[in-house]
DNA sequence: TATATTAATCGTAATATTGCAATAAACAAA
DNA sequence: TTTGTTTATTGCAATATTACGATTAATATA
């Protein structure tokens, strides 16, 4: 009820599926367009620029480095979100495995 | 709230995002998981093989027919459900454009 | 030190998701 | 037609997510 049953699936099933629910909101796709493009890694700007209230720009940007996608580094009192390249090069490598792996034939 | 707020999007990243909600699953990743190793198509078969009630395995599976990666065929009092092919591609293509949108380089 | 700037956290309301029991619907077989 | 089999739908409880105002924390600057 509300709460998924992940102890019956495994790890990788969990793993994959946690990768997917993060970029499963439009505000994080806009967050990682933004960041990737280099207009600027920082939070303001990320407020600004997306269009949503800073503390909820502030959670969102908290899901993305939970599984690694970002990395915050503090610069004064602003603080500067990149990609994290060696996490999202495993994240990418994790999901295109899942993608990649098609059935040859299908039975309907 | 709760509510997504959708319209401040572009197309693109809403799409993206619906897909990567529909995966954001643990059970519905392994729906596909086994869908795809080809073991079987049938319904009854996933509600056994993965332990989840059979209404919420028929939930899960209507989540995956939404944005069209599988689709369900009628076989007397059966369904087959198989992974779309078409329509599967295409959403691996869209992902993995993204995906694949690095950047160069990064500030920190 | 006082004040501004920037981002995180807290608390809360609204909505969405997950899961299942009960039931319905659709079809096959006796 | 009756009965069994299979899947979809309904209704509901529990939990999660989204969004934001208010506040806090941390640092920079006057």
């Amino acid at each position: 009820m509300g709460l998924t049953k992940s102890e019956i699936f495994t790890e990788e099933q969990n793993q994959i599926a946690a990768i997917a629910k993060v970029l499963g909101h439009p505000a994080r796709i806009a967050i990682l367009d933004f960041i990737i493009k280099l207009k600027s890694c920082v939070c303001g700007d990320l407020v600004k620029d997306i269009g949503l209230a800073q503390p909820t720009i502030s959670q969102h940007l908290k899901e993305l480095k939970k599984v690694g996608i970002i990395k915050g580094t503090i610069e004064g009192t602003s603080v500067c979100y990149c990609i994290d390249d060696e996490n999202f090069s495993k994240i990418k490598e994790t999901l295109n495995k899942f993608l990649s792996k098609n059935p040859t034939e299908n039975c309907c």
